[in-house]
RNA sequence: GGGCGCUUAGCUCAGCUGGUUCAGAGCGUCUGCCUUACAAGCAGAGGGUCGGGGGUUCGAAUCCCUCAGCGCCCACCA
């Protein structure tokens, strides 16, 4: 068999993957195993593969792939969201690009557009995942308006209806002018504007002042003067002195010139502008809240689309903004407008459609929280649902006891529609189905004659988290077929993999949906990942150019590569600043091994004695094995992927390439024994195995060449076995360390001195020779001819220090006196003062008299150590200089 | 305004309940090598006193206080 020199991942991903599905790798069924379950975060249908997935779904596959080889029946549940806001935006962008209004299409119409939309573009995230190497059960794949996820929806609404959770009612919420619909609070994101503060003059009704601004006034500091057309009230702070004589009184408003009451609440802020709020009560949460306090009137005086409505009176139908600026023009020629400052101030945004929220009131259905939060929010305070990192918690506890009503509807089409019906004599009824709802029309009513066609369903639909946060139990149909086999096997499901910015709109409502529909967690551990950014910090965005197309990466370097690439900088929690230079290290990886595996490969067998040294590296690298095996299963316990990959990458390239391969090499042309060479490919077989879930296609390719495999075998599946470390591993490990600063002393004095790597060596060990057992490694890996022990070193050497010993190199003329005393000097001047330093710690009778025995007897020990190495020193500096 | 987190080598980060191998890793840098697995490589080297200040302690990167800078989340100040 020929292996190219370079591994070339395009030859083998796409064999692998089709291999995996062919043979069904990737699925799972409920048995007698352990189950793993991930579900994943469901992309939006429409949406395309960016690096924030490479991330999220790297890292799944991660926690799936290694489950699987840890024995357990992994289970990762692919599929898609329908994001209806998000979605119905872009289809109502694409009908307008053909010239098609929503206004004019029906119900009806409009979702075969949007259905056409999401079967052409729907789906396609999903293919783009199996080129990262996903191993969802795809046989699984399901999409939250997909027919048991509607249903589940549905019978929800119904439920918690029925329990009195979910009420109907007009309240004032976030509009978004654009998408003509009510958000949630979590759909709102506030930013910090450069806007204006202007100062408006409100004159005292009747005798004192007068509409044209002369008379007495107040003035009233407002960052939105379009909204005075609004205005009910005035408000002031009743223990501010300097308002104290607008008691009682009435303004009016400027423009509009109605007369309005002058209200006292001690919501008002003294120190804020003059210390005059105007009351609008229909556009603003605190004014609604002044409003319905002191029974005001409320006028809205916009339209859906945020242009003025009749009820204003003026400017009818402008949009909003340009009032702004018209109204600030006319109030100042009336004389109306004392000022205007810059002002900094937080304006609420649609998270979708980027357009500022207008607070409007209007008829909504909301979910009551409190029961919900209330059930929520102990498994994760007590640890029973772990977050990774724990610091969400906090984050978690604030939302949950600060938590308000939920808004769950939206005036749009696509989703699942409300399943309320209005009744022809008023009132409604909730039901899951309309057959079902006329039932309870007919018992409500008593009329028996009530048709279908008598119903009118409501024309909202649900918000779409209404939905999602109930994926891990409607996946496994747990809502529409209670305690079936599938949802009492698979949930709670093992881990969540997530972004802390939808903590709230998804992962905290997973928790609550999860306690009240199955009475457990909907998952044991939640890993937030981090938000991926360019490599100078910034966040990627299609106007920032920086974002690298992540098809684009896994062609240049490979899926595996990227993989790595992605892991290399991904501790959970931590922002991962993503830079191209990370891929090319993972492809570098792939390369080491595939050419550590062509070396293997190249060996040929014979039936000869294994050679001293191999014996010992095959020892040794099987302690050091165990031992990294261990800390990877920890780390893995941890969710420390990243440094789980550096783990095994250094494993494999600096223990297992440099240090053991080296050690057990034949010479060129020479066979290499049977023994070495079956001990050697097992080694191989388990490095592969710590390195699949992270890079899974060069293992799979190298593991099916590493022997002779049937069809449908795979690494994938094949189990991940390695023993504990024993003591005698750490004392192997140690001893080799030593052995490698030996050598690594060697090759220092001949980079130092020049002296070619094929030119043997001696070394000279003065004194006893600690290390002796492994001589012969010492001497393979160093190209030593022998080494003896000496009393004392000859002169010519360069010498070196390892732990307490010394070594010395003889390099006859190559010897530099000055320099090697210069060298000698500086050392020992550095372990004088180590000794200083330590003579310090122990001559203090209170460290002495306080610290631990272990501690003050390791200080002993270095006193005596460094005063041995100093006296060694000192011989072989008199030696020099004589 | 409230809360949380961060500040350790040029870069990205690890250092848990204070004391062995505590000043580390990877990358980058520098030096020398095309040595028949790998130049996408090999061998070697240099580099920080742990943001500033104060405190607790026999002993602090590690605990406490404080200052500075950065980031995130929440909040109705018009």
């Amino acid at each position: 068999m020929e292996l190219a020199s370079k591994y070339n991942p395009a030859d083998v991903e796409g064999k692998w993957y089709q291999y995996w599905l062919d043979h069904k790798l990737f699925s799972s069924k409920p048995d007698g195993r352990e189950p793993y379950t991930i579900v994943i975060p469901p992309p939006n249908v429409t949406g395309v593969l960016h690096m924030g997935h490479v991330l999220n779904e790297t890292i799944q596959d991660i926690l799936v792939r290694r489950a699987r080889m840890d024995g357990k029946n992994a289970c990762w549940v692919p599929g898609t969201d329908h994001a209806s806001i998000a979605t119905e935006a872009k289809v109502v962008n694409r009908l307008a690009e053909k010239g098609i209004k929503k206004s004019d299409l029906t119900r009806e119409e409009f979702l075969k557009h949007a259905w056409e939309w999401t079967d052409e573009h729907g789906g396609i995230i999903l293919k783009q995942l199996r080129k990262l190497g996903a191993s969802c059960d795809w046989d699984r794949t399901a999409f939250t308006m997909d027919e048991k996820r509607s249903r589940s929806v549905i019978k929800v609404f119904c439920d918690l209806y029925n329990k009195g959770l979910i009420y109907r009612g007009v309240r004032m919420v976030n509009w978004d002018p654009k998408a003509l619909t009510a958000l949630s609070d979590e759909e709102v994101v506030y930013k910090e504007e450069h806007s204006k503060l202007y100062y408006l003059k409100y004159m005292l009704a009747g005798e004192d002042g007068q509409p044209d601004g002369s008379g007495r006034y107040a003035v009233v500091a407002t960052t939105r003067p379009e909204t005075i057309m609004g205005d009910t009230a005035m408000c002031i702070n009743p223990a501010d002195p300097k308002n104290t004589w607008l008691k009682g009184k009435k303004v009016i408003v400027p423009l509009v010139n109605r007369c309005i009451p002058v209200i006292e609440d001690d919501y008002v802020d003294i120190e804020f502008g003059t210390g005059c709020l105007k009351v609008t009560p229909a556009h603003d949460v605190n004014d609604y809240m002044l409003g319905e306090k002191h029974n005001l009137p409320s006028i809205d005086i916009f339209n859906d689309n945020g242009t003025i409505s009749e009820a204003a009176g003026l400017y009818v139908g402008m949009d909003r903004f340009d009032v702004r600026r018209q109204i600030a023009i006319d109030l100042e020629q009336a004389g109306l407008m004392e000022k205007v400052e810059d002002y900094n101030n937080k304006v609420g945004f649609s998270e979708r459609t980027n357009v500022p929220i207008e607070p409007k009131l209007s008829m909504q259905w909301f979910l009551k929280m409190e029961h919900l939060a209330k059930i929520a929010l102990e498994p994760v305070m007590k640890d029973e649902i772990r977050f990774y990192p724990a610091k969400y918690k906090n984050t978690y506890r604030h939302w949950m006891e600060n938590i308000k009503d939920w808004c769950i509807s939206r005036q749009l089409w696509w989703g699942h529609r409300i399943p309320a019906y209005y009744l022809p004599q008023g009132g409604f009824v909730v039901a899951e189905t309309a057959e079902k709802a006329l039932e309870l029309a007919r018992e409500k009513t008593g009329d028996k004659k009530l048709e279908l066609k008598d119903l009118r369903q409501d024309e909202d639909a649900l918000d779409t988290w209404f939905s999602s946060w109930l994926w891990p139990i409607s996946l496994f149909d747990g809502i529409n077929n209670p305690g079936n086999e599938e949802i009492r096997y698979y949930y709670p499901t093992s881990v969540l993999v997530t972004g802390p910015d939808i903590i709230f709109f998804w992962v905290a409502r997973m928790i609550m949906a999860g306690y009240e529909y199955e009475g457990q967690m909907p998952f044991k551990d939640v890993y937030f990942t981090g938000i991926v950014r360019d490599k100078l910090g910034r966040k990627m965005s299609k106007s920032l150019g920086n974002s690298p197309d992540p098809l684009d990466l896994i062609e240049r370097y490979g899926a595996d590569g990227v993989r790595m690439g992605m892991m290399l900088s991904a501790p959970a929690g931590n922002d991962i600043l993503f830079d191209d230079a990370l891929c090319e290290q993972g492809r570098n990886f792939n390369n080491k091994i595939w050419n550590a595996f062509r070396l293997v490969k190249s060996w040929q067998t014979a039936d000869a004695v294994q050679p001293e040294s191999a014996t010992i590296a095959t020892r040794w690298f099987a302690a050091m094995l165990r031992t990294t095996a261990a800390e990877v299963a920890d780390l893995f316990g941890k969710y420390r992927l990243s440094e789980t990959l550096m783990a095994v990458y250094k494993l494999f390239w600096d223990e297992f390439s440099s240090w053991y391969l080296e050690m057990v090499k034949p010479a060129y042309g020479q066979p290499i024994d049977q023994t070495t060479y079956e001990q050697t490919l097992q080694f191989f077989d388990t490095l592969l195995k710590l390195l699949h879930p992270f890079m899974p296609f060069i293992t799979e390719e190298l593991w099916q060449h590493l022997c002779d495999r049937q069809p449908g075998e795979s690494i994938m599946i094949s189990p991940l076995h390695t023993d504990a470390p024993t003591k005698e591993d750490a004392a192997l490990i140690a001893h080799i360390e030593n052995v490698k600063n030996i050598v690594s002393g060697v090759r220092t004095v001949r980079n130092q001195k020049n002296i070619a790597p094929k030119e043997a060596l001696t070394l000279e060990v003065t004194g006893e020779n600690p290390e002796a057992a492994f001589d012969c490694v010492t001497m393979k890996m160093a190209n030593l001819g022998g080494i003896s022990s000496v009393a004392q070193k000859s002169g010519n050497t360069a010498a070196f220090m390892v732990g307490t010993t010394e070594y010395a190199v003889p390099i006859g003329n190559l010897i530099d006196v000055e320099a090697e005393i210069a060298k000698q000097e500086a050392e020992l001047k550095h372990l004088e003062g180590f000794l200083a330093g330590v003579m310090k710690k122990l001559s203090n009778e209170r460290f002495v008299a306080n610290a631990p025995e272990a501690v003050v007897a390791m200080e002993r020990k270095k006193q005596s150590d460094a005063e041995s190495k100093i006296a060694a020193l000192k011989e072989s500096l008199a030696q020099l200089k004589k």
